[in-house]
DNA sequence: GTACTCGATTCCGTACTGCGGAACGAGTCC
DNA sequence: GGACTCGTTCCGCAGTACGGAATCGAGTAC
């Protein structure tokens, strides 16, 4: 590596604590490291609040100062915040539940849900993972760019459902209809039985920062409301969502 | 400073972005350092995925990489997961929105809010913070020591609504209430027109978390409900919450 | 169109920082 | 009581990180 040594190595000692807790010498056996190394590593990372002994010499783990600093860059708490009301507005005009979701990695993440007032609900997603290609946000995230969709399409596509697309060309296809029209819908792409439509939110930048989606029983959505007409009013409500 | 010199000063440049984003010569001001040090320093945490660049030769700002490791210790993911669906139940159970929230400092913060069937619906506190002695949650973090209720008390209390206490001896004599009973409502003392009712949440140290509460319009909150009774079954919604 | 300014990047000689093996202390186990 | 493990500390040394200087590119002013 051409970077700076230290800086790495400390790295790759709080990469191996966010997996959990850990002591000296497990961490050095992971990272390859003296313990010597780690130690003094350690012993840093701590004074800057990087990294807190659970008990003295025994386990360390992540410490708050990372939130810190992380906190100026995670999508989870101010966008949910901001999205929110939006949210409310697409589970009330669709009828149906509304989530937010964001990408990370390979995976889009579920960080919000709103329930419709429906008496049958689906389930709620808020902190699952799922892989992108499988759900209408992962598609909207991987269009506009928020993933890589040709790092993503290199890799072999899992069939989740019935009608889950692992074609890459048959999925680069739908890209470009998706960025055409401003949203996507998935039918029975990740569960059979659930349909969703989800379209991007863009931060003021213009840079995609997530999606919002409705999701509902394929039975009743888009039932008989016109997908397209559901797909723009999903794009309208993105648009709406300020940053 | 005894610790390693390149790990404190790339955490000094980190810190300087979780600011805003900025540029080499930018940060190299602020944290007295010469802007080939930074840029090196820089390349290394790019390369680590600790911060990006905006645009090619441009203006910095902290990555994804550090929410990847700062995950690890967010208490927002995991334990809005593992609450969601007793909100579910407690929202159901009282007729009334229901909400989870943490300490943050001297203050109560939002993570989660479910909502009711009711049509008449109070807003969505989701991401926001209150200080703790006006709230139902506040007062059941302060009296289970989430939350260091003497160093609280020792400062000048705000009064928000008609009803909030601000005596330091009179909130004491309430927590020890609060414990006794293990729920605490909190009538018109955060906004007028608004009640809740709270109690802990634990983890399997038995440590207390967080705490859920039901929130709902004065008028109808508690109303014809037995305020205890009510109070225990938040209590024993509570209760079934395992982290 | 040219000159100037400014910011980011690269280069390179050097010194001092970070390294890692060894030793030590504390705790645990048999 | 001895063996073992883990975290911490020490210290001689080598090579990593440093930082000043130079370079490059973009933007601006005239």
């Amino acid at each position: 590596m051409s970077g700076v040594q230290s800086v790495e190595r400390a790295f790759a000692v709080l990469r191996c604590l966010s997996g959990g807790a850990a002591g000296v010498t497990d961490v050095a056996d992971r990272v390859s490291l003296p313990k010597s190394t780690v130690s003094r590593l350690l012993s840093t990372l701590e004074d800057l609040g990087m990294v807190e002994q659970i008990e003295p010499g025994g386990n360390y783990r992540v410490g708050s100062g990372m939130t810190e600093i992380a906190a100026a860059v995670l999508p989870g708490r101010s966008l949910i915040e901001a999205v929110r009301p939006h949210l409310h507005d697409l589970a009330k005009a669709t009828g149906e539940a509304a989530g937010l979701s964001i990408a990370d990695g390979f995976d889009v993440l579920y960080l919000d849900q709103v329930d419709s007032d429906n008496q049958v609900q689906t389930r709620d997603w808020t902190g699952e993972r799922v892989p992108a290609h499988t759900v209408s946000s992962g598609q909207v995230l991987l269009a506009f760019d928020a993933i890589d969709s040709e790092e993503y399409l290199a890799q072999p596509l899992e069939r989740l459902a019935s009608h889950t697309l692992t074609d890459a060309t048959a999925i680069r296809t739908r890209f470009a209809e998706i960025v055409a029209k401003g949203y996507a819908w998935a039918f029975e792409e990740f569960l059979d039985g659930l349909s969703s439509v989800a379209a991007p939110i863009r931060d003021s930048s213009n840079r995609v920062v997530g999606a919002i989606h409705a999701h509902g029983p394929a039975y009743r959505f888009p039932g008989d409301l016109d997908a397209d007409e559901v797909g723009r009013m999903v794009a309208a409500t993105a648009g709406r969502v300020r940053i």
